[in-house]
DNA sequence: ATAGCTTCCGTACCATGGTACGGAGTCAAG
DNA sequence: CTTGACTCCGTACCATGGTACGGAAGCTAT
């Protein structure tokens, strides 16, 4: 229950630098102000911590940027409701147009793996098996979405 | 049927400063071979040009990166179909776990709209609501895949 | 032929998210 | 009480994908 930098860095696969450059993004706990720890100079961490780290990752994964996750933990202590709702919402659609243009993506590019396929017989255009897809409805992730 | 760069960078969205950077990248044709078009300082662009950054957009979406787009580009030309087969399949790949893990945190991001719904009563644990969705089976683009 | 918009080109700069380095301090075991 | 591992901290560096700047040269309409 009190883990050094390293530990709390493998409680969830991150590096030791990685939880440094967090903290100094304000978005784990820094030692500088020291008096939270027990230690002079040494910060040791705990479930607070760990806790803390896992949500990094997981609102990564959902597209949110470190600044907007700085925010979101922010709204996690003021009880901001309105301004979290908003701020779910508007990813949740950014993240259902990047979905949808990902989708599109794998089409043509199951159609280019298995055009390509065989030996040597048969097309294989591999430029002009996204030629479908352009425009916004099948664009993705940052192009359009965002 | 000859386009100036910035109407080659309209045609498919872009600036025109990206243009001249995917020309120093290799991916679209570079005036500096002259040559290619016509008149001896400036160079018009074609059909084949405007082929070519639709594709690089849409492959893109696709989520290669510009070196592996420009090694699609070079395949195309050289017909190496098994290459072209082999980073067709990686990238499916990825992409499918990539697709997993953001419905995955589409989930958690409903939850979260929903609970900090209503006006104030009610729980809103921003930081709870992403728990469940730890380890890479619910994390995302580039951490987890790629 | 001169103004005013593009183009060309190199170079510099930007944001995002880390990663690495080097020196000093701390801590626990032998 | 020294050795070796780990920590702290600032600073520098990296890749990716652009974006901006500034000067010269070209193109186009008046």
């Amino acid at each position: 229950m009190a883990l050094t930098i390293s530990e709390l860095a493998r409680s969830s696969g991150v590096g030791v630098e990685t939880v440094r450059f967090y903290q100094r993004k304000g978005l784990l706990f820094d030692p500088r102000p020291a008096a939270t720890g027990g230690a002079k100079g040494q910060r040791h961490y705990g479930e607070e911590d760990v806790r803390r780290l896992r949500f990094i990752r997981s609102a990564k994964a959902a597209g949110f940027i470190l600044d907007e996750i700085a925010e979101l933990i922010s709204l996690d202590h003021t009880g901001d409701r309105p301004r979290a709702r908003e701020m779910a919402q508007v990813r949740l659609a950014a993240l259902d147009l990047e979905i949808a243009g990902l989708e599109a993506a794998r089409q043509s590019l199951r159609r280019l793996a298995q055009e390509c396929a065989g030996s040597d017989e048969g097309p294989c255009p591999i430029l002009e098996s996204f030629e479908e897809t352009a425009s916004c409805g099948g664009a993705g992730s940052k192009t359009c979405a965002a």
